[in-house]
DNA sequence: AACTATTGATAAGC
DNA sequence: TGCTTATCAATAGTT
């Protein structure tokens, strides 16, 4: 990705493979930090120059991360010492269990227990929070309701194709949309040649409580 | 660098966060190569995925790595200490760790994000809940309005009363009382002679929109 | 340090 | 997971 390709090994010109090594180590820990964001993953880097000076890059603390590794690897082979290992995973502990009394405790304002001492504002500012989550839930729950309606909507289309292929065979005659519809039942699932847009028109989605009231409403009217 | 471009942040959906996961893995760890050939440096990668699997490049071995990276930050004092006290720390973080990605993806449903793979059933639960919540935030919210309003018409009255005695100081008669009480209010704050009683009686709590809404529909049932 | 022409990486889709 | 392709991003070489 350059004005060439290159060949990788090892760059001879010592200013051309500073520079190279200038840029590359930052595309390299730039994209350490996307990886770590972008799929929540925790992230290590230390990079050596060949002078010997070191950069890092660590998506929560290197620290944490060669612990974490040496736990993975089950190497216990004191690469820190024990005893300030003891520390930081005590501090570690610590860490976590303030975290998790933090978020415990937003997600209690969050779900309206724990108000006590919040102001106005930031009652205020919780309830337009929680307007917003339940727009996004509903809007969510809705889209489902309608894929799922679109779906059942297809699935009947072509099940009635099928049986005016099937009325076609066993009488001869395409006839049976139209003579079907004044006999039997109303033909199912929002058909449309031939048919009843006005059914497929009842197959949406209706507003929950209101308009349920009004339809039975009306209905025992 | 795709078919459209990202904005780097979480992924929400579970699966392609997985496969991001995977191949930008593999990115990074060609580049880290890279760099420790093209650069003559040495480079120490390690990647933990949200799942908790370890994936790890190092240009010569992570244990240099580490032991270079020790060093290097004069971390390297050895000191002993009874190993299982480590592993029980260990195991402590661990615990609060799972516990905080299990709070924090209740979070998530919670304000609407992450809402990836919910039923229907889910989200109709989570919308109550919501609904629940806002309903707590509204009441303590106007609680604490109405208890403000109170607590400044208290405060009013006492210094009316206040004045009422200082007028009758000065002017030997409580007349002044008598005829702003025809007024039926009682007077703010530095309220002079002749006061404007209206516009405390402004002072009172409107039902926002919303709520307005719910309670006549409740009130119709 | 900038600047770009190019190559390389990868998001989206299957 | 792997392959394909349209796009975007990184960077090699140059100024």
């Amino acid at each position: 990705m350059g004005r060439g390709k290159i060949v990788i090994e090892r760059i001879d010109n010592s200013t051309s493979r500073q520079v190279t090594f200038s840029k590359r180590r930052k595309g390299l820990i730039k994209k350490a930090e996307e990886l770590a964001i972008l799929c929540d993953a925790q992230v290590g880097l230390m990079i050596f120059s060949s002078s010997g000076k070191l950069y890092e890059y660590a998506s929560s603390s290197m620290k944490s991360m060669i612990e974490r590794y040496n736990t993975c690897k089950e190497e216990h082979q004191h690469l820190i010492n024990p005893e300030s290992e003891v520390k930081f995973w005590q501090r570690e502990a610590e860490i976590l269990r303030q975290q998790l009394q933090t978020l415990q405790e937003n997600h209690r304002k969050l779900i309206g227990e724990q108000l006590y001492g919040l102001s106005v504002r930031n009652l205020q500012d919780l309830e337009n929070q929680l307007e917003m989550s339940l727009q996004g839930v509903r809007m969510k729950k809705e889209q489902i309701l309608k894929d799922e309606i679109q779906e059942l909507n297809r699935k009947g289309n072509l099940i009635f194709q099928e049986n005016v292929e099937l009325y076609t065979k066993v009488f001869g005659t395409t006839d049976m949309a139209t003579t079907s519809r004044n006999a039997f039942v109303p033909l199912p699932y929002g058909m449309h040649e031939g048919g009843h847009p006005q059914e497929l028109i009842q197959l949406q989605l209706c507003r929950p409580e209101h308009e349920a009231c009004e339809t039975s409403d009306t209905a025992t009217k």
